[in-house]
DNA sequence: AGCACGCCGACT
DNA sequence: GTCGGCGTGCTC
């Protein structure tokens, strides 16, 4: 037993031997420095042999075992284990990535103190608990009685109670002695929940887990969670990988969200990694959401899961009025319908608030020339730059790159340029000039883009010092707006006849989450959404606010189309100079997927991808699918072997996306 | 990914 | 004659 197995954080599929004279069994878990290459690393012993693969001449000692800390626990490992294997990356990549980056370098954080263990659940002196409805209490005795795993989704609108029954459950945990785990989408979230756990369980020991969090406080709350200091730990998707030995509950909040899934290096998706993490402890896992993502759903249908309907508001209203407004036959103002502006001026005059979304910040899409056809493209994307006319800017949003507002065009020299379409800066205008009285407000990634400036417009709107609020689905989610009763909905039909076969299911989420924003016990809701499709189902269905019926239909139309949940997909990318290479490249791909898919694997041509070029990389996808993940995952990981051999042109980078979201 | 070694053009 | 271009290969 004098080599230990090392997952460093390296981009290879493989993890290194070392010679370790004083290993002991129980050293699996501990982090280790290692010579490796003319330099040192800090990685994680994750096995322990008698003999290594490696000729002996190779193998080079350890430099340090780490015992400062008590070493990973093997069901931390093992969460890392499966994660590496699900999407095809290194086990040494996906340790490191688990880790916050201070322990990742061999450091720790200064002294943690003790404490811990069962935690009184009373909440703060005079806090009386809210009545639970009958839906509420049935969930909440459904997720107690759960003996072992379960995936529960709850389902439920916006002020159905969802929160309050994961409080119930979260009690129940603590007063078991148990951690619990809950996942929200976005950090932006986090600080409101937080004060609403802190105030409901004051005893308990909360640890807070995003990104934003400062490197010693992320390493302190990651040591406390290992210890089984924390009773509760709160984050978005990464707090999934948080050690935590006494964990007996997870939640996911808002499951559906897309934020869920990195979009970027490790490709994880929180929520699954979380189920599976709940079935491999074997304790219940609770999925919250109004509109859930088609997969859960299609699990709740087929009794997989267990479906926790919440059909009522528990506060005593109705939901607001959803109104669908056929733009076909009007001639729009600065693209509003006049039912929409009466409805605007309506609010004004009683003093309520109303929220326009537009899921689309600038002033407009694209510049155009009137004379030649020049349009305002980025040099580095294939996409239009976006017309900034508050900065007098042209601006790229998926690089960033900016350019001043021209005064003729550049090909042409004709002055006549003409903006295209409309974002939230033009909308902000045309209502100013149609509203003069009414105190505007735009909430976008431009005007909230640091904390400070998002709580500042959150505190204006509180104050009720705004009457119209402008705004991107920056908006939309989770924020509780007291006066607002009128939503309005425009430029949705772009979402509705998308390449995208999940932009319905997004769409669907967005306006009812957005509309969900609308109406309280004394002020009625509504919600106008203007459309040139208004008999289309989703809008109706909508309506109707019945997601089951929508979903139902997507489902089918998805199970006739062979999309999934019906089956699985991987996507492999590649990227380079050219779009010719990086074809190439797939084309390779292909040919060795050909050479050792079975019958059940279908595999798709290699095609640029819908933003064929980002920051001047030219960029290529290859789809593969099939009806069975097993069979799919047993296909990927042959594939990668392979792949990892080829020898890449320069400049050539490729990546898998298991489960994609993005095409 | 880094970081070496390794063989061909313009510089003091 | 050398500094340095980035092509190729390795890391236990």
């Amino acid at each position: 037993m004098n080599i230990v197995r090392v997952a460093l954080d390296v981009p290879l599929p493989r993890i290194f031997d070392y010679l370790a004279p004083d290993a002991a069994i129980n050293d699996v878990g501990y982090r280790v420095t290692v010579p490796f290459g003319r330099g040192f690393k800090t990685g994680v012993i994750v096995g322990l042999a008698a003999a290594s693969d490696q000729p002996a001449d190779k193998l080079r000692e350890v430099t340090a075992i780490l015992r400062d800390m008590p070493p990973l626990p093997g069901e931390w490992l093992a969460l890392c284990a499966f994660c590496a294997s699900y999407y095809q990356a290194p086990l040494g990549e996906v340790c490191t990535f688990a880790l916050p980056p201070l322990l990742r370098r061999g450091k720790l954080p200064r002294a943690i103190k003790p404490g811990g263990g069962k935690v009184a659940v009373s909440p703060a002196p005079g806090f009386t608990l809210p009545e639970l409805l009958p839906a509420q209490q049935a969930a909440v005795s459904a997720i107690n009685r759960a003996g072992g795993f379960s995936t529960f989704l709850l389902h439920g609108v916006t002020g159905s109670g969802k929160t309050e029954v994961y409080l119930r459950a979260i009690a129940e945990v603590l007063e078991r002695g148990g951690q619990v785990l809950m996942l929200v989408p976005e950090i932006a979230l986090t600080p409101q929940l937080e004060g609403r756990v802190r105030m409901r369980f004051p005893a308990a020991h909360l640890v807070t887990a995003n990104s934003s969090i400062a490197d010693a406080a992320r390493a302190r709350g990651f040591l406390d969670a290992l210890h089984g200091l924390s009773d509760i730990v709160l984050g978005t998707r990464l707090a999934v990988f948080m050690p935590l030995p006494r964990l007996q509950l997870i939640i996911v909040d808002e499951e559906h969200d897309a934020s869920f899934k990195q979009q970027d290096g490790l490709r994880y998706s929180a929520r699954d990694i979380a189920i599976w993490r709940a079935h491999h402890r074997a304790i219940p896992i609770v999925l919250g959401s109004a509109t859930p993502a088609l997969e859960t759903f299609q699990h709740a249908l087929s009794g997989r899961y267990h479906l926790l309907d919440l059909p009522d508001r528990a506060v005593a209203e109705a939901p607001p009025v959803v109104r669908v407004i056929d733009t076909r036959r009007e001639k729009l103002h600065e693209g509003l319908s006049g039912a929409l502006i009466k409805a605007l001026k309506l609010r004004l005059e009683h003093g309520e608030q109303s929220l326009v979304f537009l899921n689309r910040r600038g002033y407009a899409p694209v510049l155009a020339c009137s004379s030649c056809g020049w349009i305002s493209h980025c040099r580095r994307c294939a996409a239009n730059l976006v017309v900034h006319l508050l900065d007098n800017r042209l601006r790229c949003h998926h690089c960033g790159f900016e350019a001043i507002f021209p005064r003729a065009c550049p090909d042409c020299g004709n002055v006549d340029l003409q903006p295209f379409g409309r974002g939230t800066q033009r909308l902000e205008l045309a209502l100013a000039a149609l509203l003069p009285s009414a105190r505007i407000l735009r909430i976008d990634r431009d005007s909230a883009n640091t904390p400070k400036k998002w709580q500042a417009l959150l505190a204006t709107i509180h104050a009720g010092e705004a009457d119209i609020l402008i705004g991107t689905q920056m908006l939309a989610k989770g924020h509780d707006f007291p006066r607002l009763t009128l939503v309005g909905a425009i430029g949705a039909d772009a979402a509705l006849f998308a390449a995208d076969f999940r932009a319905p299911e997004r769409l669907f989420a967005q306006l009812m989450q957005v509309g969900g924003r609308s109406g309280r016990a004394d002020l009625a809701g509504e919600v106008l959404i203007q459309t040139e499709h208004p008999e289309h189902p989703l809008f109706q269905a909508l309506a109707d606010h019945d997601y089951s019926r929508f979903a139902q239909s997507q489902l089918s139309e998805r199970k006739v189309a062979g999309f999934p949940p019906f089956t699985f997909q991987a996507l492999l990318r590649a990227e380079s100079m050219t779009m010719d290479s990086s074809l190439a490249f797939l084309g390779q791909a292909r040919a060795l997927a050909d050479s050792l898919a079975g019958d059940r694997i279908t595999l798709y041509d290699p095609v640029p991808m819908r933003l064929s070029r980002l920051m001047t990389m030219e960029r290529g996808q290859l789809l593969v699918e099939s009806a069975s993940r097993p069979q799919l995952q047993e296909f990927l990981g042959r594939w990668m072997e392979a792949l990892y051999k080829l020898k890449l042109p320069r400049g050539l980078r490729w990546h898998l996306d298991v489960d994609p979201l993005e095409f």
